[in-house]
RNA sequence: GUCCCCAUCGUCUAGAGGCCUAGGACACCGCCCUUUCACGGCGAUAACCGGGGUUCGACUCCCCGUGGGGACGCCA
């Protein structure tokens, strides 16, 4: 059986009577990357849901691995997403006295004791019986027993701290996502709680920031199933509740693979480097491993009306970029126009383009975006309206044909007095073309080309229209 | 090696014994729209890992196998 109460009485059929706590913990030795952006996601999200509280906390024991940058990066990457946590960010390296004091505790109610065995020593017997065959563990020589005497201490030595796990018996617990597990504790064995140095370790920090930070609902990666029963364990030996777990599967990369440096895009800030929007990321992320009958597009709001733990996959995802950049390119048609000349600026500006007043980014923008998988891909196209433009001859040559040359002349003259607007405009190259009897790509593609140096563009007047005057004329005088 | 987890179209998934001749979405292909490219619309191809049970009836439940993944740290 399950340690607590039943689910649907806690939460599912009274949701009121409890105060839903969720957490991200991450440790600080990188980037927020894209599995643990959709932890972070789905506690939030559960939080949000039960109208309870979302903590931050940042688990940073491993001194050696873990650093302000990565802190940083980390923060960053929830800002950008727009997860914001309710309590923290928390620092585990802040509340050493806390944990001493529960090891402590641990110590004198006989659920923790000294160990004198070397991490050298340590590795030699897990080699041995790996070689053998066997489970890797500690054999428990310093593991107080009722009639057993103990190895005297080596003088001086300085020793770790090993929890005494219960020998026997299972630990259960219902996943709220994998369903039931049962582990026999005699496949656990005493993890050290406390290093030599005295600093505590993670499987145990956890179980007391857990604890202390009455998180309800546990809500972590897949990789952290075989410590749950060490930690129930410890809940237990403290005298603590235990809370709730569910456990999300991984996230593979498009490969099928697991997620490493060499898939490219790992790091959640690298999607803002390429020019996803946020909401884009979140979407997506909310729709891998989770879902709601055929929804395919929503907001976070409506997201965290919906968001449950009964429709999380237990199986692994694959992530997917293609579907990622059709969601993209939904969200970039939805987004304002204003807000998106305010994403792209910077990016201009990075690439030491001078965006001026004229022609309007915001304009160019607006008719641009149906056709723009991402921001770069935006900043690429707005780029022609603000640099020097020398269209490609041959391409141009290809398309500016002998029949073509008195429409585009003809064109240009018109231009000089013709209200500056997408239709008059629009009418003008009717007029043209039908002066000289040319179907509109003709004139069309030229005019693309001298305009903007590509050959795809939205409908050609309507880029025209994007130019101030002047600088229309200018662009396509050079053939004059 | 031991323990744990997972298994529906190429991918993300719907599916809680009959609603399934298995639905949606991305991608791919075709058609329409068209001023190029997109967008949009319409349509097509495409899947229940295998074997045993249980049942009147299994994609759904159980067992075994196979495949994949994870964990076995004085890392988190």
């Amino acid at each position: 059986m399950h340690p607590n109460i039943p689910y649907n009485e806690t939460f599912r059929l009274r949701p009121q009577m409890i105060m839903i706590r969720t957490r991200f913990a991450p440790s600080p030795t990188g980037f927020l990357h894209i599995g643990g952006a959709r932890t972070a996601l789905f506690a939030w999200a559960f939080a949000r849901h039960h109208g309870g509280r979302f903590i931050l906390r940042v688990e940073d024991t491993d001194v050696a691995r873990s650093t302000p940058e990565a802190v940083q990066a980390i923060l960053d990457g929830m800002e950008w997403l727009g997860l914001t946590p309710d309590e923290g960010p928390f620092y585990q390296m802040r509340r050493m006295d806390r944990y001493r004091a529960a090891i402590d505790q641990l110590l004198a109610s006989g659920h923790a004791y000294p160990c004198y065995t070397t991490p050298g020593e340590l590795e030699r017997m897990r080699e041995e019986q790996r070689a053998r065959g066997q489970k890797p563990r500690y054999d428990g020589t310093w593991r107080p027993e009722p009639g057993k005497t103990l190895p005297v201490p080596p003088a001086g030595a300085r020793p770790a701290i090993r929890f005494r796990n219960p020998a026997e018996g299972v630990v259960a617990w219902r996943d709220l996502v994998k369903g039931p597990i049962e582990i026999a504790n005699a496949e656990l064995d005493d993890l050290v709680i406390a290093r030599q140095d005295g600093t505590p370790t993670y499987n145990f920090c956890v179980v007391v920031d857990d604890w202390d930070m009455r998180i309800t609902h546990v809500i972590r990666g897949d990789d952290h199933v075989n410590n749950t029963p060490r930690q129930i364990n410890i809940f237990k030996a403290l005298g603590a509740e235990v809370p709730w777990f569910a456990h999300l599967s991984m996230i593979l990369g498009n490969d099928g693979t697991k997620l490493s440096k060499r898939h490219g895009a790992v790091s959640v800030m690298q999607y803002h480097e390429d020019g996803y929007l946020p909401e884009a990321v979140l979407n997506y992320l909310a729709r891998l491993g989770w879902s709601h009958g055929d929804d395919e597009m929503f907001s976070m709001r409506q997201f965290c009306d919906w968001f449950d733990l009964d429709h999380i996959t237990p199986s692994a995802a694959q992530f997917n970029t293609e579907k990622l950049n059709w969601l993209n390119a939904h969200y970039i048609q939805q987004a304002d126009d204003e807000r998106l000349a305010g994403l792209v600026r910077p990016r201009l500006e990075a690439r030491g383009v001078a965006v001026g007043k004229t022609p309007s980014l915001q304009a160019i923008i607006g008719v641009y975006k149906k056709r723009a998988v991402n921001l770069n891909e935006l900043a690429d196209v707005a780029e022609t309206f603000f640099i020097d433009l020398e269209p490609n001859a041959e391409l141009l040559a290809r398309h500016l044909t002998p029949e073509a040359r008195p429409a585009l002349a003809g064109f240009i003259a018109g231009l000089e007095d013709v209200p500056w607007e997408a239709p008059a405009i629009a009418a003008l190259i009717e007029r043209c073309i039908g002066e000289h009897g040319l179907k509109m790509p003709r004139l069309a593609m030229p005019l693309r080309i001298l305009l903007t140096g590509r050959t795809q563009t939205p409908s050609v007047d309507a880029v025209v229209a994007l130019f101030p005057r002047e600088m229309a004329l200018r662009r396509l005088s050079v053939v004059l």
